[in-house]
DNA sequence: GCCAACGTTGGC
DNA sequence: GCCAACGTTGGC
């Protein structure tokens, strides 16, 4: 089981809007860095989803419902990848940037690296330490 | 509002 | 193939 962080602007797509359809695709990711992690994503991973913008913090969990399949937005002869998405839960705490920035133990977390990235993976040792900080 | 980090486009 | 100009994302 692999972990993975999507970004969101909640006031355009936020985790609640997810919870109210239940499960919903994640389509619309036209970069591809991003497009190569959504590839490698599999039936049962589960998911950060983080809320950009003023909020800036990881509010919640989605699990992968399907195989990554390709986006049905996409232009024609564009090659952009979509999956389903299935509202999980909130975590108990919302994990803010600041707190992320400041945690020695995720320094290397694709979300401080490369800011405008949208999808990306997460090790799962970094995955531990969020939890950790979701839960405290 | 500004700026850093990227990505894209188009001229050469 | 290089690079300047421009657009976008997203944090500050």
């Amino acid at each position: 089981m692999n972990y993975w962080l999507v970004k969101t602007e909640p006031e355009s797509y936020s985790l609640e809007d997810l919870e109210r359809k239940g499960e919903d695709v994640w389509d619309g990711v036209r970069n591809h860095q991003a497009r190569n992690f959504i590839a490698k994503m599999n039936l049962g991973d589960l998911v950060f989803v983080y809320h950009s913008g003023k909020h800036k913090a990881l509010v919640g969990m989605a699990k992968v419902i399907c195989a990554p399949y390709p986006d049905p937005k996409a232009e024609e002869g564009e090659k952009w990848l979509a999956v389903d998405l299935r509202f999980e839960k909130y975590l108990p705490k919302p994990v803010h940037l600041a707190d992320i920035k400041s945690s020695d133990s995720l320094q290397d977390l694709l979300l401080v690296r490369q800011s405008r990235l949208s999808v990306m993976s997460v090790e799962p040792s970094e995955a531990e330490v969020l939890l950790k900080m979701a839960n405290s």
